[in-house]
DNA sequence: CTGAAAGCGCTAACAG
DNA sequence: CTGTTAGCGCTTTCAG
């Protein structure tokens, strides 16, 4: 093992030029004769030359670091969107530091006190597991940027918000021009997002002079599962489901399966997230589609906005849902 | 936002004391008179006292970061064994640093690099979605520890080998006592586990005068359900499936209820690795379950030895599996 | 375009 | 038990 490192000084030696001089090389500034960059690149790749960051935020007294926080890291569209962020803040020369602890609000703290004492130039926040007090209390002490579908007002913090509104708006119209009156939702738990998403489908039905119909859970197959059996049980089960997400709608096809009910002759389902498995030949659900790329892009050059100390720019940002209409979905027979 | 922090010297100066005793104070350090440590403590928490961590290993050369390097972040299970694994890093004092990357070789590489600038103490490899000569080359720049199924042999690696092995036969030798003679086996890709696994499933039909029926896929659910269509394409269809994995055995279930089988009295099927989906009522599948809380726990202390100097340690750890038995297996019809 | 000098915040001997 | 003294490796003025 390479147990010793290499410094800028043995470069410079190497090199016969200053420490300075290779260090303004080294990071591509200007004020170095070309011929002399190359020479020096090739010297310190030879060398195996690799920086110390810690000795570089600390004469800098600011770092490359930037914190992400996973809502729910058990939820793989999470881990989606944190891969996008990921790479995202790569290409943007950033070093992600990912926490992988469930944040529940003690945790989130915990993790940031961490981060401060890394001096991270700020964090992103994914998934609206984080209680708004929480996030403004990050906010206060790391510029921070909100991935998420909270309505969250603090000063400081950029939210980049779905559009769950309208997504499930989007939706609603979809089955309801099809024909379809007997929607019934199959909700989350107590994330936001999931609230928004009720809220958004009791008012679309409510606007329609249908009745509502709504069954609590959580965002997990198996929680559509038990919808399908609680849906099916009534003498008239609806015609249409709209699953609050994707995991949720893949459990309810496969109950529905179970039950000898084909989709969409028997029953349309759609969905909400479009995660990889929602486009498988095997459910070709019809969902919402969120562009985690495009968000991951958006928070990333957000944070670059605050850290260039941009506070023109929009406190909160609404990303665009849009429908991905595939094979479960049809008019009512 | 708190954009300057404070320093040794702030609580110095406020204590009325030298930087080098607040420092051995706040670190623990032997040799500073209680009540001296309290009033410092309370000092540095009044004045929100952050230590630098950049400084820190600077000057100490060595840093509490290591580098957890997810070979599959898609893969649930795996995240699950990695949130245990940086749970234990945190209690053990380190501070982990996860790299979401999905590692093909190259990207494990790039993310090695960036634990070199980072002065990282050294790395935890999770997942057999590495290839064995790029361990050895992580390994030779950093203290590293694998936690998968693949023999790797290299000076500096301590590998935790998950056993395949018997982990398999205890599933076989299950299924065989119960009387099942047609047993397939649904694997997964070119991990080296998943090819650990095909082996001892081969060895154990052919020492039973068996004739061994092995469907290669992936470790994804719709795997399992394309694995069963062919399956029962047949005309004598298997009366047992061994799943590579949990998620393809979920699929082979829901696929068989799409089928109209019943589990486990048409089929009994058996999956490996025991994720939390596994242990639900709507499953209860028969599994083989991976200790991942014992696993993190024996990858950290392996890496404090290898910290510690200690080379006298093994370089590979068995981890026992164990075969839970659920409502998925019974006598065959 | 290049070099010299001055630290960033902290720990680690070495003296008291 | 406590203070003094040197830097760790790097960037950044400020002069050439």
């Amino acid at each position: 093992m390479a147990r010793s490192f290499v410094t800028l000084d043995d470069v410079a030696k190497a090199a016969g030029m200053s420490r300075a001089q290779v260090s303004r090389a080294l990071r591509g500034d200007p004020g170095v004769r070309p011929e002399t960059r190359e020479r020096i690149d090739a010297i310190a790749a030879h060398l195996n030359y690799r920086p110390n960051l810690a000795a570089r935020s600390l004469v800098s007294s600011r770092s490359s670091i930037v914190g992400l926080i996973i809502g729910d890291p058990n939820n793989p569209f999470h881990i989606q969107l944190a891969q996008a962020v990921d790479r995202r803040l790569l290409a943007a020369g950033f070093d992600a530091v990912t926490s992988l602890r469930s944040v529940d609000d003690s945790a989130a703290l915990q993790e940031v006190e961490r981060l401060l004492s890394l001096r991270a130039a700020g964090v992103i926040l994914l998934g609206p597991a984080h209680h708004p007090k929480v996030i403004g209390e990050i906010a206060d002490k790391l510029p921070c940027v909100f991935i998420g579908s909270k309505r969250v007002s603090h000063p400081e913090v950029i939210s980049i918000a779905v559009d769950d509104d309208s997504g499930v708006r989007l939706a609603m119209e979809h089955l309801y021009a099809l024909g379809h009156r007997r929607i019934a939702h199959l909700a989350g738990g107590r994330e936001p997002s999931s609230k928004e998403r009720a809220n958004a489908y009791n008012a679309f039905m409510t606007e329609a002079g249908l009745e509502p119909l709504v069954i609590r859970g959580k965002h997990t197959a198996a929680s559509g599962r038990q919808g399908v059996d609680i849906l099916f049980a009534s003498a008239t089960p609806p015609t249409a489901i709209l699953a609050s997400n994707d995991f949720i709608a893949l459990g309810v096809l496969d109950r529905l399966k179970g039950l000898g009910l084909s989709v969409p002759e028997d029953v349309s389902v759609v969905g909400f997230d479009d995660i990889p498995d929602a486009a498988h030949a095997l459910f070709s659900l019809t969902t919402l589609k969120q562009d985690t790329e495009v968000q991951a892009q958006v928070a990333v050059q957000a944070l670059q906005a605050i850290l260039a100390g941009d506070t023109a720019g929009k406190r909160r940002i609404d990303m665009p849902v849009s429908l991905v209409v595939r094979a479960s979905t049809a008019p009512p027979k």
